[in-house]
DNA sequence: GTGAAAGCGCTAACAT
DNA sequence: ATGTTAGCGCTTTCAC
């Protein structure tokens, strides 16, 4: 996507979408030709905080009730040059944890007073276009957690002065914001677990290759391996396509034919192709974990606390992360400038549960 | 909810967030000054369909490129009175079959050039204020998948013009159209999977009370149960509130003391229930699935597919219930009237898995 | 505190 | 095919 504004999104065609369903829709005027006020007497009526006298203020949205009169924000927005809506791009809704990124910036932006624009982008696609079309809308926001980002639309963003903020990934030599998990450190955390549970070989299952989260996590992972001596070679790396599917079948293809080639430990770089792998070792293979095997993951998706999982991971903090990314985009304090080259990082936190060992203490 | 213009919804106050961080947007004049045309040249350069020159709108979109332009949906939209945004009103994102729901549409909306904007309700709360404020927006059509719905609603909606479809749900007594699963039909689905499977004695784990999903289901199961002369008190009721952890504590606090008064069979009414309610048995309890309980689910979601659970279920055709959804809405059709009092029903499939022990076809 | 009036950026007749 | 003009429904000076 390198062209612009000529580029042909698909949008409606208004020429057989432009006759009207509506008759009449009740405006401002209506409300005050009711209340026997001006026009604008009604617009400060339902503006918060503007000086209006509190008796006339219950006439109008007296009147405002009877006509079922609501507030047109379109034509609001107009002048303000606030949609109130903040854009939502997605990767991977096949992942849990983009599911729970998802609800918990719900919950907030909703809970501000604030509308959501979602889109998804397949998973290592560019966000070009749904950008593109987010910018049409003049949205007060942007939150993205997909794929590629190019720095021609980061910085269209930034002329119209809106912010974007990008969620557990960078785009290195961009200027664009960003909140992550500490990945390279959570991937230590787990490697340390592993360690401690007296693991000598390993494999790590990769998600995305181009995704700077599963390089971070496998790069942390494998540093501390080889920190603590652990030979290159003992570190086998596998392709799970960041999905269940994925790490089922490439666990299946590395392992089902030479079982005596399996290390004492799998990292999944996240919890959802950690369950693939999981499954595989003992559901085809008939492999005990961790007697076995041991498996970690990252991430703590609800589904790794079931029974058949009890997966041993890597917490994410999520809501502190979107907490993080909103007060980046400061959707209160417009006026305020747009920061750029933020690179905010969040510390993960290891979860044990039943798929490593515990050396010592099981609980904690 | 129920007053309405009103209603202090938590709308920024535009006080604070007057001050502006645009410096001055580029618009259609700007484009036209630099190509030489008129501002209406512009416009007809970005809608498909209008006569323009060609070679004209070459140099408008040339001239748009250079100075990154990109037009004004909001601006468009009040003349138009077409938005292009569909809301989209969701009840529970824990449960994954909402998610598919949720990613289906988005498919689908997005392909068509169209804008999406959620919401989520809280089970079983109204959506009353979803809607109030989907109203200032202007959308384009409302679908909603979640709780209740009020008349006053639905027809505040019809007034503006703005159809409105409710998916998997409806509404007794109103006229609001909407799309379901043939819920009571899959409940005797499962009702009839389970007699060829020999089971005599039975529970079901229900969901929201209020919610006519589960009722329905339900009904279709206890009726077909009761035709093929199996005794009313031999249908075991539990409430599992549509959650995992609902059905696991709630399957546990029914048989954890008495096993022995456990049935043949048990029909949670989703999938999610229904898994929560295999790991109860056999983790906790160390029984065998079909061995010593066979289980049976609803919607098909993926989880329900993989090893652990290998859950024989009712099958939602996800795709086509969008599909029917969208086409009660005919966006693309704004000026035919709002079709009141539809309610499709889509009959669910069988999907036999390991759950129940297949009587004849095991691979059917 | 209140009303009149001037836009916000665009589309849609209407002429030409 | 193209430019001119009048709004769309609201917010926001600006007087009073």
């Amino acid at each position: 996507m390198s062209e612009t504004a000529d580029l042909p999104l698909p949008v409606p065609d208004p020429a057989s979408a432009s006759a009207r369903r509506v008759q009449s829709r009740t405006t401002s005027f209506d409300v005050a030709a009711l209340a026997g006020v001006s026009q604008s007497a009604v617009s400060r009526a339902f503006t918060p905080g503007s000086s209006i006298a509190p008796a006339k203020r219950q006439r109008i949205l007296e009147a405002a009730r009877k006509l079922n009169y609501v507030p047109n924000s379109i034509a609001s927005s107009l002048t303000t040059k606030r949609t109130n809506i903040v854009a939502l791009i997605l990767g991977n809704l096949a992942n849990p944890f983009y599911v729970e990124v998802l609800r918990t910036f719900i919950d907030r932006l909703q809970a501000q007073g604030r509308q959501i624009l979602t889109f998804t982008v397949e998973n290592g696609a560019d966000s070009d276009e749904a950008i593109l079309r987010v910018l049409r809308y003049q949205v007060d926001g942007v939150v993205l957690t997909s794929a590629q980002l190019s720095t021609r639309m980061t910085s269209m963003c930034h002329d119209r002065g809106i912010p974007i903020v990008l969620f557990n990934r960078y785009i290195p030599g961009s200027d664009a914001s960003g909140v992550r998990c500490d990945n390279a450190g959570g991937g230590r955390l787990m490697a340390e677990a592993f360690l401690a549970a007296g693991a000598r070989s390993f494999a790590m299952i990769k998600g995305d290759p181009k995704g700077t989260t599963s390089q971070d996590r496998a790069r942390g992972f494998t540093e501390r391996l080889l920190e603590a001596g652990v030979a290159r070679s003992a570190i086998r790396e596998i392709e799970g396509a960041s999905t269940y599917d994925g790490a089922f079948s490439a666990v299946l293809a590395a392992y089902r034919r030479e079982p005596d080639r399996l290390p004492d430990a799998i990292f999944g770089i996240n919890d959802i192709m950690a369950m693939g792998a999981m499954d595989a070792l003992r559901q085809r293979m008939g492999l005990k974990i961790p007697q076995d095997v041991m498996i970690g993951g990252f991430d703590d998706i609800p589904e790794s606390r079931r029974h058949p999982y009890q997966l041993t991971t890597v917490r994410q903090p999520v809501e502190r992360m979107v907490d993080e990314a909103l007060a980046i985009l400061h959707l209160d304090e417009p006026a305020l400038p747009i920061e750029p080259g933020i690179d905010r990082q969040v510390p993960g936190r290891l979860v044990w549960r039943g798929t490593i060992p515990a050396p010592a203490l099981p609980g904690a």
